[in-house]
DNA sequence: GTGACTTTTGTACAATTGTGTACAATGCCC
DNA sequence: GGGCATTGTACACAATTGTACAAAAGTCAC
């Protein structure tokens, strides 16, 4: 394993690959290779084969990838060999939505609570889960250890859980909400905007 | 205005340039410049004023940038000074989150229906839609001139549905299924995936 | 009204980062 | 043991980002 700093883009590939994989996996597919993969996910194989090989040697020459052998090698990098709580901010379509979602758990992550600032909603249901207020979420998160939260809010609102979060001890965050926030180094953001997605393409219509 | 070829990677930043604008704007901004827009996007002011001038001299030196003037041509270049109609495939939880989505119709694209394939959902309600069949849908897509879909449909039948709206003239599709598809030449897919941005921060951890 | 000062753009050029090409090395198959 | 497939990587090439600064445009003091 090379030990130097990976570049992010590289690490932002990985998740694409294991998810293909996993389909091979499900299809029964025991052995790839970089060309198949490549085909796949629309990525070059010398790009694929570059990628992996910054991580350890894991193909055979002239045979390619075991796929399930690759599958454990990409969980343990992304470190979803193991299962993440997840707390999610607000319980609006999207909160809902995502505290519905059923394709958390195999992929390394659980919601394990789902709060709100809203009287109206604090008791409700979403999903499986009990809405909790809004205000003993630092608590929540101290105490059980979170470390990744989902923000589900409006974009007025969104800052503002994001400092808490982070206060919290929170050191990743899916923002839902269609702006940028700032939080100190060491913490990670990724966003999540339909609407930044259809505008990229449209350019091209 | 550069005619040349502007790369990919710089039109994925205009509708964060876009968005960020749009609040200035909201909060009564009338002039920016590329430092203060790079704070709040976490890109340097090089990069923007760097993409920026590809489409146009849009700024004045020593005085920045107007907001409505940059956001008027934004919206021109990425082709959202329209409003484009997207249909949705799939009445599951996340095709009804869309449907109800409010954040769309301000900034350039509107819902006007949705399909499903399964017979108890069909002729109910999601948002203000009824889930029409998705066996019209290549004739709906057709008549109304669509161009743009979002496909909120199990991993499994994302390919077939992606199908389905290229051969009815589909050229952007918004694919909310965790699998990667292909397309032909000259159709645009964009990708969401939440557990993918999750896996790439955990790395970090 | 003028000139010195400040700010900030747009861009040339340099540096860095990322991708593609090509092939030696390896390992299976027959 | 020859043939074939496919990896891992060296090297070349391409794309992207950062640096630095001349040019422009406003402000302000007098």
């Amino acid at each position: 394993m090379n030990a130097e700093k990976i570049p992010d883009i590289i690490i932002g590939r990985l998740p694409i690959y294991l998810r293909a994989l996993q389909r091979m996996a499900e299809r029964g597919v025991q052995v790839t290779s970089s060309k198949e993969l490549g085909e796949q996910v629309d990525i070059s194989a010398a790009q694929i084969r570059k990628d992996i090989s910054q991580f350890g040697e894991f193909g055979k020459q002239g045979m390619g990838y075991n796929v399930a052998f690759l599958i454990e090698k990409l969980r343990e990098i992304l470190k979803v060999d193991r299962v993440w709580d997840v707390v999610v901010v607000g319980a609006g379509d999207i909160g809902h939505a995502v505290a519905r979602y059923q394709g958390f758990t195999d992929r390394g992550f659980r919601i394990v609570a789902i709060f709100d600032n809203d009287p109206e909603k604090i008791g409700k249901k979403a999903g499986n889960f009990v809405i909790q207020d809004v205000a003993h979420m630092g608590e929540y998160i101290r105490r059980e250890g979170i470390k990744i939260a989902m923000i589900a809010v409006p974009a007025s609102a969104a800052q503002e859980v994001a400092n808490e979060l982070v206060e919290a001890g929170v050191k990743a965050i899916l923002n839902y909400a269609p702006i940028n926030i700032s939080v100190p180094e060491g913490v990670h953001v990724q966003y999540i905007d339909p609407v930044t997605h259809l505008q990229r393409m449209t350019y091209y219509l």
